[in-house]
DNA sequence: CCATCTATTTTGACAGTGTCAAGATTGATT
DNA sequence: AATCAATCTTGACACTGTCAAAATAGATGG
């Protein structure tokens, strides 16, 4: 029965210390660097031993994937603003989409490598980043099943296909600029608009198109 | 004057213990993972000492960049593969090459990080990393220019640009792969190929397309 | 109100890590 | 043969993540 004594005696954590190693976390992460993030300078910084952090941790890379699972909700929380000023274009609301995902992996370029790098994907990720991530994704393909139920999109297109690739073109526009490869942040605006542009255009000229050569699964 | 002494004193490295690091960290780096391969555990295999690798790399950053360099130079070798059956068609070239750099990142997850991950290009790569990045880059734009030289691409487009966000497809393909996110290599191995449908779709049809609503960059 | 208990925090220790500073060794050059 | 510059080695330092065991706090039951 831990559940809410909050008597908060001071200079001592309990409850809060969780939440509290996550913010410290989140702040030395933007400051160092995800190799700069240590457990020991976090414990420091939290004012408590090193070992202490291991009793809300299971280990380093638990901790990494619960900040993973923070930083979903906090894209999450961008990405339902988007959309809301005209509901019914659904063009519009991708557009905004992509300019808000862009925007919050370019300004947490580690939060960015921890949702989605091997540092915490390659090693068993928790239950909790590998759900959040799927649901991200869910809520891009539903835009893109936006597309079809409008009519702008033919209805033999593969809709889970079609996510997939068109996601994985503004993933890996991100991954370039939080990795350094890319630099100018408005040329990776740029770029992703223009990605935008080309998905609504494919998708656009293939409704004037007969469906008897459609965008098919070769071999 | 330190060309051809090639003696080859055995027991004793020499000129030579530069390749042998690198082979031997490429081995380490396919065996253990990224934060496996460590400057020590090289040495040891190379039988040496510890401090050794200092004198032919001045840090494990610039070790890294060297791993990754060299990874181009294999990649390159690979991508220069394709497209020669069928010099005629680039259709049937960009689908190789797309086929060829998929395989490679996947098999090679460990150097594709190091080609593209923030560990090389986030604190300040070597020139010949960025230049051998570059190259690959300028490989990939000139089959794209080549589909514009041939007149399937319409000439209003925006070659550059149009390579940037079709090679984002597909490394955010690899990366997604690579990191862990997607497990499947056949399903990377389709959605590629069903994106370089697509691309090669969007640039057929806007053949047919009046250039007056062209895929312009917005704002 | 006190004794007990469990969750939490701490201290000690260990095997690693990258890399600086000096000393030792080698093959080549004068 | 003597000198030299490049190369390799050894010692040391400040770190890291994490195991083990001791200490401490708050909550619980009498």
């Amino acid at each position: 029965m831990k559940k809410t004594t909050s008597k908060t005696s001071s200079t001592y954590h309990h409850q809060n210390l969780r939440d509290t190693l996550l913010e410290n976390a989140e702040a030395l992460l933007s400051e160092r660097g995800i190799s700069g993030l240590t457990l020991r300078e976090l414990a420091e910084r939290s004012n408590v031993s090193r070992q202490a952090p291991y009793h809300h941790f299971a280990s380093k890379h638990a901790l990494l994937c619960a900040i993973a699972a923070r930083s979903f909700d906090d894209l999450n929380h961008l990405l339902d603003q988007t959309g809301i000023d005209d509901p019914a274009s659904i063009q519009q609301h991708l557009k905004e989409y992509v300019i808000a995902y862009v925007r919050y992996a370019a300004e947490n370029p580690e939060k960015y490598e921890l949702m989605f790098g091997s540092v915490t994907w390659g090693n068993t990720p928790s239950a909790e980043l590998t759900e959040k991530g799927h649901a991200t994704f869910r809520r891009y393909t539903s835009i893109i099943g936006g597309l079809k139920k409008t009519g702008s999109m033919p209805a033999y297109f593969d809709e889970t296909r079609m996510s997939q690739i068109t996601w994985a073109t503004l993933h890996g526009l991100c991954r370039l600029k939080t990795d350094g490869v890319f630099v100018s942040l408005d040329a990776v605006e740029e770029m992703s608009l223009y990605a935008a542009d080309m998905i609504l255009e494919v998708i656009q000229r293939s409704v004037n198109t007969q469906p008897n050569e459609p965008l098919t699964m070769p071999e």
